[in-house]
DNA sequence: TTCCAGGAAC
DNA sequence: GTTCCTGGAA
């Protein structure tokens, strides 16, 4: 069996149900990857719902005060993505409330780099696009150690984007839950035959003394 | 108590 | 390459 089949049907067993899961629109993923940059999922979890409340819309983002979006952030860190986020639906407001389903036309949104662009392709729009956060970073150099993981991905990912979006979602939820950046769960992996890390006779534990105390 | 994880902007 | 923040691991 290839690599993405293993891939994948572990994750249809082994997937968290999160709500932006069970939505393709746009603005609601768009919140979700935004929040979701340098915090964990748990974390999101407590804020997401509130926000999605008070600003059901990209349109009601957008005619909000400053104030107001910070504080539904506050708590959350890095509030500059919260900046970004009132200032793109603001952008987007002025130009018919759509936003972009092209990576590229994406990327020139604040606050909207490479991996946000990509995931929103491909997980509001299903494009059959790569999107390589920290996890998928993390999983697919220590499988297959590639020169450039993006062009990797590309590669790797599914032409149909219903498929490619399951392929994307599955990639960093192993990245999530098996292969952790500190103590990888080799054992339990679904691809670990694949994998140059995980075939490897000798596992790496920790670095730490045989000794502590 | 320190250290680390985690995207985008600069 | 550094800065921005916070929770949780070590």
């Amino acid at each position: 069996m290839s690599f993405t089949r293993k891939l994948l049907a572990w994750y249809k067993r082994n997937g968290r149900d999160l709500p932006w899961r069970d939505t393709r629109n746009p603005y609601a993923i768009l919140v979700s990857e935004v929040m979701l940059q340098q915090t964990q999922v748990s974390r999101v979890l407590e804020y997401y719902p509130r926000f999605m409340t008070r600003f059901p819309t990209i349109a009601a983002l957008a005619r909000a005060r400053p104030k107001a979006v910070m504080e539904q952030w506050e708590g959350l860190g890095y509030y500059a993505r919260a900046r970004n986020l009132h200032l793109l639906a603001k952008r987007v407001a002025e130009t018919g409330n759509q936003i972009p389903d092209d990576p590229e036309e994406l990327r020139t949104l604040p606050g909207i780099g490479r991996y946000t662009a990509g995931a929103v392709a491909c997980f509001a729009y299903e494009k059959p696009v790569p999107a390589v956060d920290t996890n998928v970073q993390r999983v697919l150099t220590r499988a297959f150690a590639p020169k450039d993981v993006w062009a990797l991905a590309t590669k790797l990912t599914p032409r149909v984007g219903e498929r490619a979006w399951r392929f994307n979602q599955a990639l960093m939820e192993l990245g999530a839950l098996v292969c952790t950046a500190r103590k990888p769960k080799c054992p339990e992996c679904p691809v670990r035959s694949d994998c140059l890390t995980g075939r490897s006779v000798v596992q790496i534990r920790s670095r730490r003394s045989a000794h502590p105390r």
